[in-house]
DNA sequence: ATCCATTCATACTAACTGGTATCTTCAGAA
DNA sequence: TTCTGAAGATACCAGTTAGTATGAATGGAT
């Protein structure tokens, strides 16, 4: 199965799960998970509800998955940053902008995944839950790796994870597109801010792309 | 009416009312708002539904009393900071620490304010919207306040005030009354990390009350 | 002791909605 | 043109629950 080339029955299929992912986050984001019915999912994708049975079993799995995609995003971000295999106070620099970043493009999705976690099947909020921990432990293990080597000045890494990640996503409830400032603007001053909370010994190593 | 001495009508009301608001905070935390159905409340309280119609009008209106206390709390303590007519600098010091303190007491509205917006009335939402913004505005002025005497470095006071708010905010995700760190630690860890956010002219100032 | 009013339990309804059984339609093959 | 099978629309059901009408019971006043 894995690496065999797409046939076009794949790519329609994976194309409906992905619209019907997109409207569901629309309006999951807009009223709410329980006040979102799977009609009102159906009328905005122009279909009507065995539709998205077809693609997706359930209500929940919808909402399981929304809120996953969240966390994988910010996730990708960490991962990538380490992986560049630089310093812990150059990692940083380099996360955090682009977390910023990621945070406001997928901000409807992480959202949900805030509001919505009591609504998620058992089963799904435990999953759920994992892909928190292993975030916030992936910043958590740069932070305490910059203290033992001496580029960051951090009293309690665990608590100035939580603080950076609470500061940044703090940003879904917030941030508004249409507004005066643009998203690379907040990026570079809600960077600027985070990294400042850190104290890092070189603070001029602040990298936003544009 | 106002002024008037309370009778013991009055006490007896206002302690259906305050228990009720418990058990609804309670089990609203755990479950949800939607799935929290009003005779689960009824049977923590061991009485039934009408019991509850008596004291709040509907179901919304719980949630929307639960809502406000949450904002409530925060704006008590930074007006509170503020009435001690002291210098930018020093209202921050004392207000972060006791901020981070009601949010801790308060984790269960906060969790729920941020979570079950959507299910608010229109109009109890709007009220909300209010507190909010009311309750950053105060933030972000005495940060500009200290910007511009001197006392606080920090570029854009908005952002900063969101981002020490999203961090503080962030506690009622993560903070564990049973985990290992006490109240009082968390209080004072976070505090200083927020603080240290702000480069304060004087950062020797930090107060924590035990 | 009796009466009365208020409070709350019982029992019910009406509305909503997630999920599904059935039928229709339409694209492509032969 | 006809056949076939799958995708999706129609129509429906079953379970849930906010809210309420009615009646019982309790406690205070006289």
């Amino acid at each position: 199965m894995a690496g065999e080339r797409m046939t076009i029955g794949d790519e329609v299929a994976a194309l409906k799960r992905e619209r019907t992912l997109a409207a569901a986050t629309e309006l999951f984001y807009e009223k709410g998970y329980t006040n979102t019915t799977l009609d009102d999912v159906a009328e905005r994708l122009g279909v009507t509800k065995p539709f998205i049975y077809k693609n997706f079993g359930s209500k929940h799995m919808l909402l399981a998955e929304i809120c996953a995609s969240g966390v994988q995003a910010a996730q990708a971000e960490i991962d990538a940053a380490i992986a560049l295999g630089k310093g812990p106070g150059e990692t940083l620099s380099v996360f955090v902008p682009r977390y910023v970043e990621a945070i406001i493009t997928t901000r409807k999705a992480i959202a949900i995944n805030i509001r919505e976690e009591k609504n998620l099947l058992p089963a799904d909020a435990v999953t759920l839950a994992r892909l928190r921990h292993k975030f916030v432990a992936s910043v958590e293990d740069v932070l305490r790796r910059g203290r033992d080597n001496g580029e960051i000045e951090v009293t309690d890494p665990r608590i100035s994870a939580f603080a950076i990640v609470g500061a940044v996503s703090w940003l879904t409830f917030w941030y508004n597109p249409e507004g005066p400032l643009a998203a690379t603007e907040v990026a570079e001053r809600m960077s600027a801010v985070v990294l400042n909370l850190l104290e890092t010994v070189q603070p001029d190593t602040l990298q936003i792309d544009a």
